[in-house]
RNA sequence: GUCCCCAUCGUCUAGAGGCCUAGGACAUCACCCUUUCACGGUGGCGACCGGGGUUCGAAUCCCCGUGGGGACGCCA
């Protein structure tokens, strides 16, 4: 039988960093065992799903690059379907029609815990056989069996047992008309062919709830892996309140997808020591059972260094359309200055992140805002910086405009003025930049243009006499 | 409160009874390289939650504590 996984996100806002693992870690299994995998947006709950957060979680998934077989199916599609499942377990007598009020519930709940116990429906209408009728209270409630127990095989938890008295008859179809949570995943895995069920750790306490009815409506049982948490650096849940939590702000933070793909799934899984894992790697080595069992720490500077691996071990011209996505953010306008290629290659070990490396980009698409008044005056006022300028612009003028020819330009200046390469290259750095700091002199230059470079010579002599 | 789950350096993890004086990576510190900043290189600091068992032998197995997390919705 061929697997197939499914990632079912509920479209109540942007996809976040534990989705995003959850969908990877489907993806994964999926790929590697040459099965399919689905996606399906969990939209039952018309109150909070909006059709802005679908296309949200679509455009992530999309730039995460991770495709899906089938789907996006929806779930408020399908309501015909649930509703005849739902009628047929009535028929079957695994489920009943309820009437309580919202308020008659929330009181039998705090009945229950004034006596210690765990909160849950008294089953009133369990065996009383009432009838469908029109009232704003009607739901139907799935009939749990109250002896015996549940027990299943996690993949990533191992062996669950759960008894069957601590649950309750909860609902599967609200007094709204749509069929609830636990009720639609089951109709949609069955009829989706989902072999896998993978999922947040969250779940756990849904799957003795779950594996119930797949039973009473005569299915097979999918396999179950629950993924444990994923926590902010503190050790607490992540919160939109203090931590980036979607997948895209990680984008416009700077990174890309690959490297938050590959911390994502290092994060509670493992390969032995490595830390590196390609695309192909990752299918090939990737399995939902050597998952971990305890939650994980999101931890943004392993992230941050994974990025700027990829930053640096990448083909530059991949990192193209990425980069220039942030310079445009950055609302710098590429018409004139370097090739953003050539940018990469001069600035990728020395930053983190895309964002990182557009701000310091600025300085090549535009006129030196800022001079670094300290910079100014140790590297262009001392004696033997008006000779170096010169010197400089004296062959740069004439030189072919590739960095390596410029920099044997800097050894010649060097040569000729009898002067260490720190005396020659730092007055052009100020010269070039207004700071004493940037990438390594000849593609500091390179990136200027030879006519923007001259200008700056210029300026920079007149600072100097100055 | 009740039920379920978890527990190795600050963080991510290796570890499936002797290979462990507990390995790797991120972070951090020092030094080296060096035209700045970086990159890179070398090295340092740094952990088996506690207590009982089982065993010739336990980070690894069992029990009890402790700590953390999850769930208890007509949310997913």
């Amino acid at each position: 039988m061929t697997v197939r996984t499914r990632f079912a996100p509920s479209p109540t806002g942007f996809l976040h960093i534990g989705g995003a693992r959850t969908a990877l870690y489907c993806w994964l299994e999926s790929r590697r065992r040459s099965g399919q995998f689905i996606l399906r947006i969990e939209d039952t709950d018309r109150e909070r799903s909006t059709d802005a957060a679908v296309q949200a979680i679509l455009d992530a998934m999309h730039w995460l690059d991770l495709d899906a077989d089938e789907g996006p199916f929806y779930q408020t599609r399908r309501l015909e379907r649930y509703r005849q499942v739902a009628a047929e377990l009535v028929a079957a007598g695994n489920a009943y029609y309820a009437y309580e009020s919202k308020e008659e519930i929330e009181a039998m709940r705090e009945a229950a815990m004034a006596k210690g116990e765990k909160p849950r429906y008294n089953g009133h209408y369990r065996d009383r056989n009432e009838p469908y009728r029109e009232d704003p209270n009607r739901v139907i409630r799935f009939r749990n069996p109250t002896e015996g127990s549940v027990v299943f095989d996690d993949k990533v938890k191992g062996r669950i047992e759960w008894a069957n008295s601590e649950l309750d008859d909860l609902v599967i179809f609200r007094s709204d008309g749509w069929p609830t949570y636990n009720f639609a995943v089951v109709v949609d895995d069955i009829d989706m062919g989902i072999t896998e069920v993978i999922r947040g750790d969250d779940h756990v306490n849904n799957t003795p709830r779950q594996i119930n009815i797949y039973h009473a409506l005569g299915a097979a049982v999918p396999e179950f892996a629950h993924l444990p948490m994923i926590l902010d650096k503190e050790g607490k849940k992540l919160s939109k309140r203090t931590n980036s939590v979607s997948v895209m702000e990680y984008r416009a933070d700077g990174f890309l997808p690959h490297a938050i793909l590959n911390y994502l799934v290092r994060l509670g899984w493992s390969h032995g020591d490595q830390e590196i894992f390609s695309r192909e790697e990752m299918i090939a080595l990737f399995d939902i059972a050597d998952v971990n069992k305890a939650a994980s720490r999101f931890d943004t500077e392993k992230l941050a260094w994974l990025n700027q691996h990829y930053l640096k071990t990448d083909d530059p011209q991949s990192l193209a359309a990425e980069f220039e996505w942030h310079l445009q953010r950055a609302g710098i306008d590429t018409s004139h200055g370097p090739a953003p290629v050539d940018v990469i290659v001069a600035l990728r070990d020395r930053v983190h992140t895309l964002k990182e490396m557009a701000e310091r980009a600025k300085i090549w698409y535009g006129p030196i805002v800022e001079w670094d008044d300290k910079a100014v005056a140790k590297h262009l006022g001392n004696d033997s910086a008006p000779a170096v300028l010169d010197a400089a612009k004296a062959l740069l003028a004439e030189v072919e405009w590739q960095p390596a020819p410029i920099h044997r330009v800097i050894e010649q200046v060097a040569a000729q003025l009898a002067l260490g390469m720190g005396k020659v290259a730092q007055p052009l750095r100020v010269a070039m930049t207004g700071t004493q700091v940037s990438p390594s002199i000849e593609h500091t230059i390179y990136l200027a243009g030879r006519a923007e470079a001259l200008r700056r010579l210029d300026h920079a002599k007149a600072l100097a006499q100055g």
